[in-house]
DNA sequence: TTTTGAGTTGTTCGA
DNA sequence: GTCGAACAACTCAAA
């Protein structure tokens, strides 16, 4: 059981520490503000809007997030009180229940959460809805240009954004937390899903970290771009829930690891786009790019649904979007490889893509997975030029030398041997079971070109 | 205001 | 096999 803190009088009165996409104990700026001053509810609110809009493996996964979350609290006298209903109605009805003096968050910086916020604060009344710290590194709104205005390129965001630098982690001891345990409802069962999930929970989080710090970290660099390899820090869904903050890892790095800082720093970035632009996570950002012409009708759905369950003919592309179905995870370069198969290949729109994913991403973060598909699709900040269209094939050659991703996703084609997996057809006997490629890149390729130029010569 | 250099992740073709 | 050029034109950031 937590001791009382001897600094704190017994008359303080409790306060109430909603959980959201930052489900740890260490590092939490807002927690460490909360038991500053008294004892500490800890609530995670079940919001309908927000698990409407989570597929099956992600709401699984924040589950048993919930649990560890919970068992973590109740090793130190605390428990998760958690509660079914709309933030605006459940959070007054505990502050009333407890006489809560005030609500602490992290930020939420996404366009829902920043107006369910506003809407929690207004239902407060006099009760302050206290935000401290964010889940980013630097809280989006800081990093600006000289002129005071966002940053819409990633390289010159990156230079300011390490001059601006973090802070140190809050030193959060949740020992020296003093809980108040309130009664909630159970945590819902996991949703039925297929997907083989990572072990959940700040602890698994900073396992997963330091594992990657002395395995996969030092030739990040070089070998990040490999899903043969499989070396990369999986550490995406515990960022996506906040089971690590991004500046511990930050920490850890110590100014050094440039190529996975800039990966975290993407992150930074895509979050300050989404909070400056926020109707960039479903408009496009480049309003030219509205005109482009898409593939529409019952041929798209059923190219939509041969791309969905692996069956395009293509081995890298297949094994990515069988890897999303088995893992609820997909490796970052073969994200890019099926994205721009589906928006240049087969000419489909890319917010189809781009709900698929949200639908089965364990880690799918609205600002990251809508701004990586505009970017691919040429929509977005930074926009892939017009004429880089992936081709499936030299992507899977050069990325998955190997072979061994291909043939680990789709065993239809494990009979093929090194990189020649990637060309099937070209086999004396193609595997029989293995569909052969849906489209000619090739032509493909040209009409997306064209396609293009159309935008343009419109102009 | 104007100018200048640069912009995550590519591919193809021809020498 | 390797290499460099071409592939549009535009917007952004900073001086």
């Amino acid at each position: 059981m937590a001791e009382q803190h001897p600094s704190e009088p017994a008359s303080e009165p409790p306060s109430v520490l909603w959980f959201r996409r930052d489900l740890r104990l260490g590092d939490h700026a807002a927690l460490m503000t909360a038991a500053s001053h008294g004892p500490v509810t800890a609530l995670f609110v079940l919001d309908d809007t927000l698990l409407a809009s989570s597929g099956g493996p992600r709401t699984a996964y924040l589950f048993r997030t919930l649990r560890a979350l919970d068992a973590d609290l109740r090793s130190h006298g605390g428990a998760l009180t958690v509660r079914h209903g709309t933030p605006q109605d459940v959070v007054p009805a505990l502050v009333q229940e407890i006489g809560a003096a005030a609500v602490h968050v992290s930020a939420d910086f996404g366009p829902y959460g920043a107006r369910r916020d506003e809407r929690v604060a207004a239902a407060l009344g006099e009760v302050p809805l206290v935000p401290t710290g964010s889940p980013y590194a630097v809280a989006p709104g800081r990093v600006l240009k000289a002129d005071g205005t966002p940053y819409k390129v990633f390289t010159p965001f990156y230079r300011a954004w390490s001059e601006h630098g973090w802070r140190r982690p809050a030193d959060s001891d949740p020992a020296r937390v003093t809980w108040l345990v309130v009664d909630g409802d159970a945590i819902p069962d996991d949703p039925a899903t297929d997907a083989e999930l990572p072990e959940a929970g700040e602890a698994a989080a900073l396992e997963t970290w330091k594992a990657f710090q002395e395995n996969g970290l030092r030739h990040y660099a070089k070998i990040r771009n490999r899903p043969d390899l499989d070396q990369t820090s999986r550490m995406s869904p515990h960022l996506k829930w906040g089971t690590i903050h991004p500046r511990t890892m930050l920490v850890d790095l110590e100014g050094g690891n440039d190529a996975y800082r800039r990966q975290i720093c993407w992150r930074d970035f895509y979050g300050q786009v989404l909070h400056h632009w926020p109707s960039s996570a479903h408009d496009y950002f480049k309003p030219d790019m509205k005109r482009m012409r898409y593939d529409g009708g019952k041929h798209a759905d059923e190219a939509f649904e041969t791309w969905a369950k692996g069956e395009t003919g293509f081995p890298i592309v297949d094994a990515g979007m069988r890897q999303l179905l088995a893992e609820g995870w997909m490796h970052n370069r073969v994200r890019m490889i099926v994205a721009s198969f589906l928006v240049k290949d087969l000419h489909l729109e890319w917010t189809r893509g781009a709900r698929h994913f949200m639908d089965h991403l364990i880690d799918g973060d609205l600002a990251n997975n809508q701004h990586g598909w505009q970017w691919t699709a040429g929509t977005g900040t930074d926009a892939a030029p017009y004429f880089r269209v992936f081709n499936p094939v030299s992507q899977g050659e050069k990325f998955d030398p190997t072979g061994d991703y291909v043939r680990r996703w789709v065993p239809q084609l494990r009979a093929i041997p090194g990189a020649a997996v990637h060309q099937p057809w070209t086999q004396d006997e193609p595997p029989a079971d293995y569909p052969p490629p849906m489209v000619d890149h090739k032509v493909e390729r040209l009409e997306a070109l064209d396609r293009l130029k159309a935008i343009s010569r419109e102009t």
